[in-house]
DNA sequence: GATGAATGAGTATTCATTCAT
DNA sequence: GATGAATGAATACTCATTCAT
């Protein structure tokens, strides 16, 4: 039992990899148990399908992501910052990169949209959390918490996945749409410029 | 050269029914001249490889887009009326659904992908007079007017969708957002409250 | 060893179910030993194959159609009824009805012809003795009784397995044959048309 | 059009050879194209599955028996020799005989009892007309003759398949069957032992 | 007696593309 | 302009069997 799991999870990380590096659908069943070194029965004794196989993926990830974001919301920070750090650990497209600089998009769109939605219900109610105790603290002033965190989420998502280059317009857009979102003084949010300059010139 | 033109006009639109029902990877060469009977080598004749086609498919989409959206500009509508009739007018799942009420996202999503970004980069410039025109009339007061509106266009496309039911607190806020990312009077877009009624009950 | 026999005993019962349910060739290993709720390695303990198996499923379903036949021939009745009711007895699909009233034939194929070979070679010669006691009795005349038993029980396998829907003309006809084929009085296997009405309803 | 249906033709051959002599699920598309000197995408362009292919063949097949069965209707025999002569070139493994001497039941009984069936419903109107002319003869006395006819075809098929090697009782078992089962006198289908003695030596 | 992880050859089917006519 | 026969690499999945523990 522990000797197959941990088996299974290795046969995860390497499935993982490739599917961010070359999309879900362009990597074979094939291909995986090469890299993996084991043979297509092995493959289906741990997975009944490919698809199933992708939740999997798809599952580990979310859990390690929820990790982060916990880990994030205990941290020594203001309330500002532990919500931009969390929005900042999930962009997928960091990790992505860092594993595949050439990553293209659209071999990856089905696994992106899947982790997007299951990441959101995932981290929506963790950063709401946070935002209540900066409403609690007079830096927020707003109703309907949930539904602004999900629209800042879906704001940083589209803006900063890396496939479309921010300009420092953008940036600040950005953050002022944010204070105003949750009802936060001008300048609140202002720290966000800092963090975004490195992965710029990426691309 | 009339009548080839003519033809391929005719391939463009079956197939563009096919692709945005079915989606565009489940929809097979084989499928596409069934539909439009014709025969494989003339399918070939017209096209260079089905994904040429769906470039095609998704050029002759965008340009009855932006005429549409050019019809509504020149309309005898208020600044703020036309913003939220152009933004109404490209949510793709509108006439997605008109086509296929079952549409299922996943197989769409490369088309959809592919649409969006090109769309928003055609559509933006448009808004974007329209915003300054509200500016000009000290309805709106903000700068990067581009990047706002490509804001707003990225929330919209993604909240109403069709796939997350909308409630009354996600039309609240995001015209709560909308108002503020652009600098407008509290109010200002209140009137899209009535326009989002009528397909909420599609779901 | 006595335990190991009752296991085994069991296991066959299982995959006797199964065979005729599914058939031999769409029932896997894998499903016998979920179903059983054995592992795999036990599986191949008992049996050095899933033919093999199939072999002893075989033997142990003859042995049961034996001893049957042979209380039949034991019981007080007629000789014509001795013959009609073994061959009644093992008519396959009633049995297989019984556990599924939706069998397919193609699926059952293999084992149906294995199962019928050897139940002819085994119920023949009890059948015989059975003939041979009416010939005695001056009900039947003829020579070459296993020849002539084993045409009774070719027509009655062939017409009666189910997938043929059995009309009164044949039956009739069936009737004729059997008496001509063993010389009997016309009339003498009459009673076979009560017994047949029952399942006529069945398809 | 002409070309691909001699193509067609030319693989539902080869086919027929390759199902009959290995058994059709034995056989795999691979070996089918590979014997054919064709490519994959070939086969499937003719075909839409290999069970579909193995309705054609069996199609191919039976038009072939019906041919053969009309000609000998037609012959100028006696209706006892058409009869015969009927049933005797319907007997499959007569041609598997000659094509694989090597002929395993098992593998074909898919085949062997796909054919079997629609060759009776095929045969059997036109042995029933040949049976027809000898009641109105004077040679058979009986009615419902399609139930009686098919009995018959039931009795060779299973007695004459090859894998029984047919004594001289069962032969003279036969005969006396028939004739009796079509209400002829004693003789009248005599002649059909001359004819049985060649194959006997087979296997 | 019993386990379950590992095997790997085998299978049918798909599909965008080519090209001689 | 148009045809349709031909391609062949690619793909996900099955399953009886083995064997170290």
């Amino acid at each position: 039992m522990k000797k197959g799991e941990r088996r299974k999870r290795e046969l995860l990380q390497i499935a993982y990899g490739m599917f961010v590096s070359k999309g879900y659908e362009n990597t074979s069943v094939d291909e995986i148990i090469e890299a993996a070194g084991i043979a297509k029965g092995t493959y289906y004794y741990y997975f009944q399908s490919k698809e199933q196989m992708l939740e999997e993926v798809i599952g580990m990830m979310l859990e390690a992501e929820a990790e982060k974001a916990e880990a994030v919301l205990r941290a020594d920070l203001s309330v500002p910052e532990k919500i931009v750090g969390i929005i900042a650990s999930i962009q997928p497209e960091q990790q992505e990169r860092t594993i595949d600089e050439a990553l293209h998009r659209p071999e990856n769109l089905l696994m992106h949209d899947k982790i997007r939605g299951r990441l959101f219900d995932l981290i929506v109610p963790i950063l709401s959390r946070a935002a209540e105790d900066g409403v609690r603290e007079g830096l927020f002033d707003c109703d309907h918490i949930p539904e602004r965190i999900r629209m800042i989420l879906i704001l940083s998502s589209d803006l900063f996945d890396g496939h479309n280059p921010y300009t420092p317009a953008v940036i600040d857009v950005f953050i002022d749409a944010t204070e105003k979102i949750l009802g936060a003084r001008p300048g609140t949010m202002g720290f966000i410029r800092a963090l975004v300059r490195a992965p710029q010139d990426v691309q």
